[in-house]
RNA sequence: GGUGGGGUUCCCGAGUGGCCAAAGGGGGCAGACUGUAACUCUGUUGGCUCAGCCUUCGAAGGUUCGAAUCCUUCUCCCACCA
């Protein structure tokens, strides 16, 4: 099946350049394709992820990808659908952000044999030539068009500075540059980079006379229309570190019923028979398939081992037997139990799943802590070596947070 | 550069001398309900040695018995004009 179909089946696509074009084009031949990530964080997130998916369906079907990381871009910041002025970040921060992102892309992406391409555009962005920038590109760029373009309209109500403005004609110079490179054809993207994809086809066209395509992929959203991995502690990171795979899983089991199809979809290689038959179960029955999505998505990022973890760890506490598999677990010595150990202390020093005292004495006073199953309804509660069974002790947080703590 | 308007607790936003740790909403957290869902409802949401005390309303000073609120200086932002 021709990839096109892939992602149309699978709900990636949003916006194309030209449709039947694109489509012709990746039946008869190898194309080298485009997506860019700037460094914003010093790890990639799920938002990312359904991106990488799409590119993962290229390159099985014999496509070439470049991952661009943005060194370049990255130092001016894309205002596109922003409400507000981001931060400019140090030269540092997003060195750092790049190697991370470099690491994980390699996770995902076969870059053997020239299969993918990495590349960073602060190699051709960081030294150009203001002046020689200007008179090449800027002629082709109309302010006056630009100001109505939908991915500024917040911005032009509350502000929008001239070094996020040069970001569109950045990026398009990026399609040019890796058109010139590496005769890159296409460029892919979260459906709100759709202008700035539209700039680097645009900019192609005017000053080779080729066309290249654009298309812009699904964004993770919910139903409700809200960005999808955002959690009380931001983002849903892929870094093992920042979200561990067992908090990575739990995540995904959770989902609203009416984002299961589209999770499964974007975010997994489930055939969509399977997906249409798993996303149609009722009621308690999608259960089944959230634990599918769960496990298959932390699967691919997390590997196998990982996801099978989470999965008993998730299955033995929710199904009410005792913990097995990968919960957060924190290794304590005897000796800190040995005159006791006050539950906010626990909580907020040892265990961090308060930041505060008071904020202990809250979840008390409203039965959100329990200890081996027992709700703790003393601020004073105190643990001792005795409260251990076989030296291990389950903290609970609320319904869904469990932490372990190991005797050593 | 000129003129005008602003900076309030995670966010938005009320508050113009004591009744203000500061309305309301959003978001978060907890509880009830449930399917580890959604919806809904309830509670809670600065810190602490918690019936009390301490630190917050851009920054620093000042007036006052008492200041987020008044005065002075500084600083940053926004709009219109250039």
């Amino acid at each position: 099946m021709n990839v096109y179909n892939t992602l149309l089946e699978r709900g990636f696509i949003q916006q194309t350049t030209h449709e039947n074009e694109i489509k012709e084009l990746l039946a008869k031949e190898k194309v080298t394709f485009y997506i860019g990530f700037d460094p914003t964080a010093d790890s990639l997130h799920v938002g990312h992820f359904a991106t990488i998916m799409a590119m993962r369906h290229m390159q099985n079907a014999g496509h070439r990808p470049i991952a661009l990381v943005g060194g370049g871009t990255g130092m001016v910041g894309d205002p596109s659908g922003k409400t507000d002025m981001r931060k400019m970040m140090t030269v540092e921060t997003i060195q750092n952000n790049i190697e991370r992102f470099k690491e994980q892309l390699s996770i995902f992406l076969d870059f053997s044999d020239d299969k993918a391409i990495i590349a960073n555009n602060a190699d051709w962005l960081c030294q150009l030539n203001y002046v020689d920038f200007l008179r090449e590109i800027g002629p082709h760029f109309s302010v006056n068009r630009m100001l109505t373009f939908e991915c500024y309209k917040q911005r032009l109500e509350k502000g929008l500075s001239f070094l996020e403005f040069n970001y569109m004609l950045m990026q398009s110079y990026d399609f040019l540059e890796l058109y010139r490179r590496y005769n890159c054809k296409m460029q892919l993207g979260g459906n709100d980079q759709w202008s700035n994809i539209l700039g680097g086809v645009e900019l192609v066209r005017r000053l080779h006379g080729e066309t290249s395509f654009g298309l812009t992929l699904t964004l993770l959203t919910t139903s409700e229309g809200k960005k999808m991995g955002k959690t009380e502690k931001g983002a849903v990171w892929l870094d093992p570190n920042k979200t561990t795979p067992y908090e990575f899983y739990q995540y995904w089991r959770n989902v609203a019923d009416s984002d299961v199809k589209k999770c499964l979809s974007l975010l997994t290689f489930v055939p969509m028979d399977e997906v249409n038959r798993l996303s149609s179960l009722q009621d308690a029955k999608i259960n089944e398939a959230k634990e599918i999505l769960a496990f298959e998505v932390t699967k691919i990022v997390h590997g196998e081992v990982e996801a099978k973890n989470a999965q008993e760890a998730a299955r033995s506490i929710f199904a009410g037997g005792g913990a097995v598999g990968s919960l957060p677990t924190t290794d304590m010595s005897a000796s800190e139990f040995e005159e006791g150990l006050d539950i906010a202390t626990l909580l907020v020093e040892k265990l961090k799943l308060a930041p505060t005292r008071s904020e202990v004495r809250r979840l008390v006073s409203q039965n959100g802590i329990k200890i081996d199953g027992k709700v703790v309804n003393d601020i004073n509660f105190t643990i001792t070596k005795e409260l251990f069974d076989n030296n291990i002790l389950m903290v609970q947080k609320g319904k869904k947070i469990y932490h372990q703590i190991n005797l050593i």
